[in-house]
RNA sequence: GGUGCCAUACCCAAGCGGUAAGGGAUAGGUCUGCAAAACCUUCAUGCAUCGGUUCGAAUCCGAUUGGCACCUCCA
């Protein structure tokens, strides 16, 4: 059970060996709860959603800790800006907490709707304040912090491989280059970034904690550091997010960990999903309206055509959204269903694979979801399965419960549709008339009563066993 | 301005040195009085362009063109 998967930190594909066979640590960050869930957001937890699926299906027991930030997460980045919650908060007349727990329920709203298994842990920023001055407090032993202007700042200077994850060359960087950013005076370096705040720009906040440094509210970054290694140990396996965490949320995260424990590496692999990109360029929120899947079902579409959306691109590959390509998503899933649908309406049951062609495929879906998990192929796959005259009706329904596990469509529970019984007694007396007409040959007449039916709303089908009427959708 | 990623058919999208997966759309066909549905077949001597390395290149190297991302709220 060989999994490969890409490590940002070495830019390449490892063989993935973790430091417990026992058991994989996974951390994802996760929300932070300001607004609803874009489809860009949510195709990075599929992506997480994924990965978890497919290393439970190479024999891994994972577990898997996910953040709900609800606090600190600034609008600047990371150091100069409001909180975002804070900001939503006065813009709704709600209170931070209010907002909190209402865009959580959205997210997990959307998070079982798609699919997706919960994680063993799901813990909020706010819970864990202790944590987080624990952690601060042993960098500042260690002599990594300082205080200016009422914070307490991470030095990047008292370490000497800042920035490795995203390869930064510190030189050449450019701070606050934005208009609506200004550099941050208090800092010694402009990458120096805020681990708790006494002083903001914006005055007071609503969610204030006390601290050895006086009455306020940790930086962003703290939070993922405190509580994955709380739950997960001071060095784990995985960690995920988007790609754009790489080079602050997660350097930062690196810096302060490594520097508070001392142990290297904090985390061994880093997988990063790559952006969904909206026909204008990329996500976005600060745009106004978003694309969320509440407006995505509005439009018709089923949480489950998005996640096979998903599914059909690579998680490192930029992927472009547009209503046509999810129609051809919808169409692709809708056939996929019909014939596992036609499967199970033949009785075909799940049973132990023994022929050579059924163990093929089986062999290939394996490699290539434990190949940095390429689910384009493994589509491919089913396709395949579904389309193989060679194979059994049993072995085909034991292939498609076998993908499954990992894609998580729902293959196995879907349920085959009750014929759709018509009792309207006008259109059953309509389709009797045109059922005799056709007897008769008479098809200027039959042809005039399926028009009737058509305005009805009805669709004649003529199938092998007689003429029988259709609601239209 | 710096850094990184990418470019494959009508559209989406795999491919990681051995001769272009898959889906959707399209077009033919079978079936049908006609339809619908279903099924079958078709669909890139070609991988942005130009050079180079190699017995062999979509895959490696260089240049050019175009797109995207990060540094600068977002996954």
């Amino acid at each position: 059970m060989p999994v490969s998967l890409y490590n940002t930190m070495s830019r390449s594909v490892e063989k993935f060996e973790p430091i417990d066979d026992k058991e994989v640590g996974l951390y994802t960050c996760g929300p932070t709860v300001y607004n609803y869930a874009h489809i860009g957001n949510l195709r990075t937890y599929l992506f997480e959603d994924l990965l978890k699926r497919a290393l439970v299906f190479s024999g891994y027991s994972v577990k898997h800790v996910m953040n709900i930030t609800d606090v600190g997460h600034l609008t600047g980045d990371g150091d100069e800006g409001e909180d975002k919650l804070e900001k939503m908060a006065q813009k709704t007349k709600r209170s931070v907490w209010d907002i909190a727990e209402y865009y959580s329920k959205a997210f997990f709203s959307d998070f079982n709707q798609l699919g997706m298994i919960a994680p063993d842990i799901t813990c909020k920023a706010t819970d864990h304040i202790p944590h987080m001055i624990a952690l601060i407090e042993r960098l500042e032993e260690r002599g990594h912090t300082y205080v200016s202007g009422g914070n307490v700042y991470f030095s990047i200077d008292s370490i000497d491989d800042y920035g490795k994850l995203a390869k930064l060359d510190l030189e050449s960087l450019r701070t606050a280059v934005r208009e609506d950013v200004t550099q941050d005076t208090n800092k010694k370096n402009s990458k120096d970034f805020v681990l708790w705040f006494t002083k903001s720009k914006f005055g007071e906040q609503s969610m204030m904690w006390d601290s050895p440094w006086g009455r306020g509210f940790p930086g962003w970054h703290i939070e993922c550091s405190a509580m994955s290694m709380h739950y997960l140990g001071e060095q784990f396996d995985i960690h995920c997010g988007g790609i754009d965490a790489i080079p602050v949320h997660h350097t930062n995260e690196i810096a302060q960990s490594e520097a508070a424990t001392g142990k290297k590496p904090w985390v061994k692999y880093w997988l990063h999903g790559e952006f969904l990109l909206d026909e204008t360029g990329k996500m976005s929120k600060s745009k106004g309206e978003f694309l969320t899947l509440e407006l995505l079902k509005k439009k018709g579409y089923a949480p489950m055509d998005y996640r096979f959306f998903c599914l059909g691109g690579h998680y490192r590959s930029q992927l472009k959204f547009s209503f046509a390509t999810l129609d051809t998503a919808v169409t692709a899933r809708k056939n996929v269903c019909d014939r596992v649908i036609a499967l199970k309406r033949e009785g075909s049951r799940a049973i132990e694979l023994k022929g050579r062609k059924a163990l093929d495929y089986k062999e290939a879906f394996t490699e290539h979801i434990q190949n940095d998990l390429n689910t384009p192929r493994c589509l491919a796959d089913l396709w395949g399965v579904l389309k193989d005259d060679e194979l059994s009706s049993d072995e085909k329904y034991s292939l498609v419960l076998i993908f499954d596990q990992v894609f998580g469509l729902g293959l196995a529970t879907l349920q085959v549709p009750e014929e759709k019984i018509i009792d309207d007694p006008e259109a059953l007396a309509l389709l009797k008339k045109r059922t005799e007409a056709k007897q008769a040959k008479d098809w200027a007449l039959a042809d005039r009563l399926r028009s009737e039916l058509d305005a009805l709303g009805y669709l004649v089908k003529d199938t092998a066993s007689g003429p029988s009427l259709e609601k239209k959708m």
